[in-house]
DNA sequence: CTTGCACGCGTACAGACGTACGTGTAAAAA
DNA sequence: TTTTTACACGTACGTCTGTACGCGTGCAAG
């Protein structure tokens, strides 16, 4: 198996933004990062640098620039980080988060219909 | 604000025992660890005072024996976990962690019908 | 050609974490 | 009473994290 490390909560934020922007250079993340999460360029670098180093990005020097591309997909990264949680904070019942969601933090109109019919594909296919 | 400090995952483990067990001795809460989990003694004993230090228990000698108790809510303690990673990996949208539950870990004959009722209740409220 | 900007890269450093050992002592067993 | 057991409490220690500085250098501006 893959065997790659987890991230820090610090480096997700970074790795979220290689997988949104694709293939990127420190600067473009570090420029992409919004207000309330500025840090410094050399952050970003180390970051990118210890993603890389857990095997999560590989890099190329192009021309006198590195490149970064993020070498997990977000499926993956996801999974494992919301599996762990749910084991720690719910014992491994999902359900329990996904009530949790739903209760603690709302749901509107949109996001209702969408469960809906979620849950309607579901049920035919459990039959 | 209670600017109580945030639990880390190990640390996390712990204070659920404590939620659990209510009031209860490093030692009750060390042997309520399943196999899976099993650690020194003394580790759980560093992890109760680091919690405590952090304002999430507090403790008195009953005897010569100590004995914590939790001082947060699962809720509190439990929102402001979720809050965080839904920030950091889905950019704020509940909904988007709500749907990778289902879809990714499944969901049984139970949840579905249980998910079913809590939305047909909230559609209630919402009109 | 000279100067300064932008970047890679090595290094730093304090605080958090996971994990535990050792010492002193009170209580229980022998 | 002597011995053993079981804790509390202080301390440790390597790793991970967040956050960054500084040196060396290629490249662009003057």
């Amino acid at each position: 198996m893959a065997e790659k490390q987890a991230l820090s909560k610090g480096e997700m934020l970074i790795v979220r933004k290689l997988w949104d922007i694709g293939p990127a250079t420190v600067r473009e993340i570090h420029e992409s990062l919004p207000e309330s999460q500025q840090m410094d360029f050399s952050t970003v670098q180390t970051y990118l640098r210890r993603i890389e180093s857990k095997g999560h990005a590989s890099s190329r020097l192009e021309g006198r620039i590195r490149v970064y591309s993020a070498r997990t997909k977000p499926q993956t990264v996801i999974r494992t980080t919301v599996n762990d949680m749910v084991e720690r904070l719910f014992g491994g019942e999902s359900m329990s988060l996904v009530k949790h969601l739903i209760e603690d933090r709302g749901i509107d109109e949109d996001g209702l219909s969408e469960l809906r019919a979620m849950i309607d594909r579901l049920e035919q296919e459990n039959k």
